[in-house]
DNA sequence: ATGGATGCAAACCATTTGCAGTGTA
DNA sequence: TACACTGCAAATGGTTTGCATCCAT
């Protein structure tokens, strides 16, 4: 499935300006990694992503679709479903509650709120299946990375 | 850091009666583990859990510790940070939005909503360091999930 | 022309699995 | 005692890396 196509442009060309932006070269396999993320509404992983790419460009490999896709991270022209993470991680909490998680350090506290706990959702979603649970994720920078950063 | 020590006795008892209900035994290691994963506030990840545990019973394996973190979850005893997910995804989309997950399938879809992109957030959490996002992470069973479910 | 970008193949590392021995119910 | 559970060691699979070549600037 795809995303509507003026969206798509609006995201295209502010994509070109990034890549200029921070002295990348722009070559046609970022071109093809970046549109297929980009019209996929599908939130895809790299494996499939890789695979969307190779049916316009049959030589790429899947560790510059990789690499890409980290780029493009750190120049904030795509974003992740969660956090990537390398390790699964725990909590012994499983009542209502709320994360902040500290993108630096990954630095994760919970926190509480009635407030919260009892959003009123959009139609929309309510729409896309039965809901189980619904979840505030905070991220920022932690006080400790802050006052690293100073120094 | 530990959480405050009645929690956790609610929590140690909340688990015995969790094992025996689902007929699973009640080993030494299953109670270590758990513990470990209870008086953390940290959201330690297998490996951290693995090298708290080991103080206490030196014999166990990572292994053991992982078998036991899958279960404990399969039982709703645990909960994980973020869904715990094989292969990172990716998304488009930079802007503000939200997220609908289905847990069976891994199905995902953006949402949009003015009014929790504008969400208060208690003090306890501004006080933790400083705020770049706040993301709704709704989960639930998606439509065609349903539909599978019923035959 | 030339340094960054790519493709290949091998490496890495978190997590999983088969199996034989062990301990709970 | 019986069978679920554990520990070990080897396998798996997503992601990363070293290196020689290639192409956008």
């Amino acid at each position: 499935m795809k995303a509507n196509s003026e969206e798509i442009r609006k995201r295209i060309s502010r994509f070109r300006a990034g890549l200029g932006r921070a002295g990348v070269k722009l070559t046609h396999q970022r071109v093809e990694i970046f549109r297929e993320v980009a019209e996929s509404v599908e939130h895809p992983d790299a494996e499939t992503i890789y695979r969307g790419v190779r049916r316009r460009i049959p030589t790429v490999s899947l560790d510059t679709v990789y690499r890409t896709l980290w780029l493009l991270l750190d120049l904030g022209l795509i974003a992740t479903l969660d956090p990537p993470r390398e390790r699964v991680r725990f909590d012994g909490n499983t009542g209502p509650h709320h994360h902040f998680v500290c993108a630096k350090c990954g630095m994760a506290r919970d926190f509480w709120s009635e407030d919260l706990d009892a959003l009123e959702l959009p139609a929309a979603v309510t729409k896309l299946g039965r809901i189980k649970q619904t979840r505030v994720q905070v991220t920022g920078i932690c006080a400790r990375c802050m006052e690293k950063n100073k120094r």
